[in-house]
DNA sequence: ATGTGCATGTAAATTGTTACATGATTCA
DNA sequence: TGAATCATGTAACAATTTACATGCACAT
């Protein structure tokens, strides 16, 4: 019997995260490998890290799947590989953003952990670890609102959700400083 | 020149994160491997998870840096090994406590993600996204209610700071839901 | 007698990171 | 002319998870 002809991409494809992320970040303007980690470098990176070396895969895939389509745009003699999404990567964006499959959560935090066997310490130690708890997150709280301006710039555009979870990273940050407080009365 | 007697364990040993996460359990009373597993995930899950398949090698690299004891204790006829903190496990832990180094901080949040890109979505589905978050985070704050009372058990004994470090899990899932709802008006 | 918890272990696979390497462009 | 940024790539390594495997003890 004849094969199939492969016009069409297939719709049983898996991706695994990282590629949704890239596919989304494409979809927001990124057009590059490199502009894909410089942007969840300056966006997500409070709740989701991607190496350089995992992103470059992910387009040839994400490409091949007839999700993005790319093309050569070296600027000047540095070769450099343009992505836009398709309406096939928009749509295979969406249904992965509404399927209902449970949502990972991993935190690991050596902070909340050192913090956790903390009455192995005496008690001005205790606090000394505590201070530092806060303070990381204090530094990060500032580093988030610096960020901020860059969220209010895609609200412009019509992104209103990377403000959301902007200020979530904040709100997250800020309730382990008030517990902080709140416990050294 | 002869070489030192092997008497002390060797103060250059360098432990992993898992491992000092192993050795304060100990501490904490977990005397068996499967003991250490189980304490891990009743206390510390929300910011550290450790797989069983980790934790008996990390006990033997404890004992032989002689900073737990471990004997055999079987329960009739099940093989069954249990370890105890020594004082230089003791004062080992308290060393990594306190030292200056930078507290590694990683979230990876697949629900922070998808909302990051919601804007890819129509309202409806946005709000429905923007629900799913919300409830996650509910039932993470009611899980962590749950395991409240063991909390308390530590602190009666003495142990302060699993409850501070429960009290943060639960003001962080809680922070998500405020700012859900604020997003909602 | 049967299911749940206790207790340890191995092998394979996955996933992700670090380090290194290269070179062009742009701006001060 | 030198530093920072743009842009992509390879190789080796480290960390962690999943799946599988085994068997006793205890309570219903």
């Amino acid at each position: 019997m004849p094969s199939q002809p492969d016009l069409a991409p297939p719709k049983t494809i898996e991706l695994t995260a990282p590629a949704y992320v890239v596919l989304g970040m494409v979809r927001l303007g990124a057009s590059s490998g490199y502009a894909v980690k410089r942007m969840v470098d300056r966006s997500i990176r409070f709740f989701w890290t991607i190496s350089q070396v995992q992103i470059y895969p992910s387009l040839e895939q994400l490409e091949q799947a007839g999700l993005i389509i790319g093309r050569e745009d070296p600027r000047g003699r540095r070769p450099r590989r343009v992505y836009e999404i398709t309406q096939a990567g928009d749509a295979m964006l969406q249904r992965w953003l509404v399927e209902p499959a449970p949502m990972l959560f991993e935190l690991r935090d050596i902070g909340l952990v050192k913090l956790f066997f903390a009455d192995a310490l005496d008690r001005e130690q205790a606090t000394e670890l505590l201070a530092a708890v806060r303070q990381r997150s204090a530094e990060r709280v500032a580093q988030l609102h610096r960020i901020e301006p860059e969220a209010e710039v895609a609200r412009a555009a019509g992104n209103l959700y990377p403000l959301l979870t902007l200020r979530m990273g904040i709100a997250y940050h800020q309730a382990v400083i008030d517990v902080c407080d709140d416990f050294d009365r």
